[in-house]
DNA sequence: CAATTTACTGAGGTAACCTCATCATGAGGC
DNA sequence: GCCTCATGATGAGGTTACCTCAGTAAATTG
């Protein structure tokens, strides 16, 4: 197995992951990076910009237009930091919340999930060669 | 290991790949799609437009821009399709040639392979598994 | 030979990024 | 207290890699 072959068969699960994604976020009109910015907010509460940048790996600039379109459709908001005036803190809405629980319910049951045609050891086999691939 | 850890781990090494690509790319100052397109014209020898978009997932309107962008960089050349005048084929040129070689031997030079931290045994394991998930 | 289909391309649009410049605020030196 | 420098967010504008829709020319089919 060389690695453009193991680098196509990559890319060509890369792809059904991507599509699947996109398709089971179709029902709520949410792109997959604001879908991804909204579950890192979940995660981790109130939020600097700069700090949710970090946790997409994005720009700051970036982060700002994420948190737009999600301010825009109300499912988060920004507000001043207390303790330090420049900083901005986002914050998921009550529906925010509510639609971010919804997806990850629907994407656990969904079964239309990617890695279900592995079964348990073959998953964590996997598991441990992408992290090996990723440098521990 | 459940399904989105997995999805984490294998964006993770998307990451990678994606950038490793992207760097061995750019002493030639092509972006990966050009490449992609210039490998499958490399792999089928005059190939038309829209059979090229087949081979690149993409919409044909997308592939006559890749070819816009070879073409002007003198990487390919259109000519017409001698049996069916609606069609263009997409040829490589010498240069076009010369250089797909010289990435194509680079990259696998490069030890800076992705996959490369992984030995023989594991390759195939991964493949085997990438192939499962993908649906055979 | 008229109607339909096919191959490509112009026009215009989108998502998801980016950099660079700007502005307000914060922190440290003197 | 001021000055300088660093930091947090954002406006302006750009890029890549796609897309759809409409149109034109050529081929196929009834």
């Amino acid at each position: 197995m060389d690695a453009d072959a193991l680098a196509d068969a990559f890319w060509g699960v890369a792809r059904q992951l991507r599509s699947r994604n996109k398709e089971a976020l179709a029902p709520w009109e949410l792109t997959p990076s604001q879908f991804r910015g909204a579950a890192v907010v979940a995660r981790h509460g109130p939020i600097r910009l700069s700090a949710l940048a970090e946790h997409l790996r994005i720009a700051p600039r970036s982060a700002t237009e994420v948190v737009d379109d999600l301010e825009s459709r109300g499912l988060v908001e920004r507000s001043p930091d207390p303790g330090d005036r420049r900083a901005t803190l986002v914050t998921l809405t009550e529906r925010g919340r509510t639609l971010v629980g919804e997806i990850q319910a629907a994407r656990h049951a969904r079964s239309a999930d990617v890695f279900a045609t592995l079964d348990a050891h073959d998953r964590a086999e996997l598991g441990r060669l992408l992290r090996k691939v990723a440098g521990e």
